[in-house]
DNA sequence: ACGGTGTTACGTACGCTGTACGGTAAGTTG
DNA sequence: CAACTTACCGTACAGCGTACGTAACACCGT
């Protein structure tokens, strides 16, 4: 399972992610199950966790079989992101389904919170270019349908989506890293710990500003930021934002 | 250098952070001049490429030795993302005497959107909780500043902030990858080979919309999508959105 | 039923990572 | 000059992705 010319490459990876696979061999493997087993293990303990000798251990396999049916760990990473997100709909008109276009993006909005909510692994993956899979192709088509003939252009459009997922994607991964560190901490603990240090570190500061803010933030949220407000209010000031541009 | 309590290292690394250095020894090592050698390998070749071992020998220094100064990777990582934000601007007023809030905003987006450019690798920086030395802390009073007095709360300054960060890092992000991926291979090229194997896989899908604004997006910028465009599209969006929330 | 052949599975090995440990050598002090 | 302190770093370990070569199996023509 070689690495050839970049093009080849890219060419497998696209039949990988739409369903060529090998066939099983005599120990049954197949390219779902390994799928499977490595989103597991990702849902689990993060995409740090997921190597393909776990993955394979967790198949009960040997660590090379796994290059039978996945070039790679990249490829593999791949077929876990779009079959995570393909999961992400019934039906291509959930969305739509939804109410008006600002329904429908604050479905859109919050469907795909609380997928970086099952998935945390998500907001870690790191690919170069999407991976255009069926299920982000699927994905991409349902979240653009409801702001198809509200009076944007078809470049507005597609920038106004990119905007509200880049948006929930930042959210998350806040929300995600805010949870619990690989410390164990919680950010009460955190809060507490670095607060009186960076008080005294800090004593000459001038910051009459972003003291006067930073306290009451800290005192509304018991922490340093809040996520999952920063979420609702900047989904509501993007749709504010929108419907200026209609009018 | 060993790792003691969680609250013991988080002292440590915060008092490193504001200045508290190791005295240079025998070999002329310090703090900045390792942290400086760690930015300029994370430039040129990303911040995976930022090993200990590799910093060493850019100091023609053996390994081991920076442990004296630093106690590990990640207080490297974090001294050089303060260290990278530290130098956003010239003085705390900068962003305020750009003109109006809507001015300033533009300007502290322009300028991160630079520093991202100047150094990708914060985009790929993932510290659990925000790493908190001078440069960040006088970052976030500089950028709260023309904020202040225009008629939002003090918790909506911080959400309106985060909100135009979180789009700055995401279009960045999404900028920076379509530039150049590890294949070498450019934007177009990736396109072209692509392209024609998509077209080839799913012969039978249905998707009127995205397929309309698919095209028209791909005619329009010879790509998939312009992170640029995106950026500053997504950007009046937002101060749009801030606006009708102020009236 | 059997031997040959092509495929599949996987053991081993290489180079890389972060960093714990302990020895060495340089600088400082008595 | 001798003794002590400490900065430096060579070595080692456990982990990673994966290239390579071999062993075991399934299948097939005879």
């Amino acid at each position: 399972m070689a690495r050839g010319t970049p093009v080849a490459d890219l060419t497998r990876s696209i039949y990988l992610l739409w369903g060529h696979h090998p066939k099983p061999g005599r120990s049954g493997l197949t390219v779902p199950a390994i799928v499977e087993a490595g989103t597991e293990l990702a849902d689990a303990h993060g995409l740090a966790a997921v190597s393909m000798r776990k993955v394979a251990e967790h198949l009960g396999v040997g660590a090379m079989s796994l290059y039978g049916y996945v070039p790679g760990k990249e490829d593999l990473t791949a077929l876990m992101t779009d079959a995570a997100y393909g999961e992400l709909y019934d039906d291509v008109t959930a969305p739509t389904e939804a109410g008006d276009w600002r329904e429908a993006m604050r479905f859109v909005a919050r469907r795909n919170w609380e997928l970086y909510e099952r998935h945390p692994w998500l907001l870690e993956v790191r690919s170069p270019r999407p991976d255009l899979g069926p299920g982000v192709v699927g994905k991409y088509e349902a979240e653009l349908r409801p702001l198809d003939g509200i009076g944007l252009s078809d470049v507005e459009m597609d920038s106004v989506l990119a905007l509200i997922l880049g948006h929930v994607a930042d959210s998350a991964r806040t929300h995600a890293q805010h949870v619990r560190d690989n410390t164990g901490m919680t950010d009460a603990e955190w809060w507490d710990t670095v607060s009186p240090v960076l008080g005294q570190v800090m004593r000459d500061e001038n910051l009459p500003v972003s003291g006067r803010v930073g306290a009451t933030v800290g005192a509304e949220f018991q922490a340093a930021t809040n996520p999952e407000h920063n979420f609702t209010f900047g989904l509501e000031v993007i749709l504010d934002g929108v419907q200026a541009r209609l009018g």
